[in-house]
DNA sequence: ATAGCTGCAAATGCTTTGCAAGGCC
DNA sequence: GGCCTTGCAAAGCATTTGCAGCTAT
């Protein structure tokens, strides 16, 4: 009968951040776990920022929170299919998530497999022409890749 | 003592594009073997276009050339690596390679994993800042996803 | 109470690699 | 002839899945 949650991390569900995650999650059929809890305080405890499933599985590890890398995996689909995060295509074979989901362009440092944004202010794509009969625009990707000089 | 070469889809060596894959191949130190000069005609052979590596072996065996999956991958890298194709990450756990590798921008269609230029006249980007110190940009990708309306 | 999770391990899918046999220059 | 290649199968990763047990509501 000992408590079985950690006092870490956490994203507190009063805050206007933890509203929208108990929110969405809710609307979607799916609870609000001490795993997913603890997995939400790491993507947007502190701002926004870019994962891949090992780095967060590992970042779970160092604060002492135990979670299945299955479940990692779990949840940042899970979140993704929910909108709280956007999946990024940008190395073959391993899968990079942003939780800033609005619109806008990334950096991807080859090499170090680092992504960073690209102010809005500094880049804009134009004269998109319309999508095809049938099809919308679901988003659009810019990846300017940076090599050592 | 028979040939063991088969009499199709074969790049002319003496035709431009047929020089420029001697050319490279051979700066490079690969030989032009039977395998690679069948993929070569796949690839170069009618046209710019994108392909997998199961396409493409798909294609290879369809036409009865017989080539191992491994030798596609291989040769893809390779001629990846000596500049006659692009690597484009637009779907995580699979890669899609382009014989266009001048700077053009793609529409893709999720859900077909189907892969189609955009003309340049129709797109374009605008106020790209400069890289950061030590840094150049190596490419500029450019994704429209596209979903059933 | 019960429908939904989690963890583990096994399975999957794409890609790469090691090694012996074969082919190009 | 010698070195590069190929083919096959096995290894390697990242990711997904199946199932028994646990848990949020």
């Amino acid at each position: 009968m000992e408590a079985p949650n950690r006092p870490n991390v956490r994203i507190c569900p009063a805050s206007p951040v933890g509203r929208a995650i108990s929110e969405r999650l809710g609307a979607a059929g799916l609870r609000l776990t001490r795993q997913r809890t603890a997995l939400a305080g790491l993507l947007f405890g502190d701002g926004h920022r870019h994962v891949t499933a090992d780095q967060l599985f590992a970042e779970a590890k160092a604060i002492g929170e135990e979670v299945a890398l299955a479940t990692v995996y779990n949840v940042l689909r899970q979140f993704t299919e929910v909108g709280l995060l956007r999946e990024l295509a940008v190395e073959p074979g391993r899968s990079h998530f942003d939780t800033d989901t609005s619109n806008h362009n990334h950096y991807f440092i080859e090499g170090k497999g680092l992504l960073l944004n690209i102010p809005d202010e500094e880049i804009y794509i134009a004269g998109l022409p319309d999508a095809p009969e049938g099809m919308r625009i679901g988003a659009i990707d810019v990846i300017v890749r940076l090599v050592e000089a």
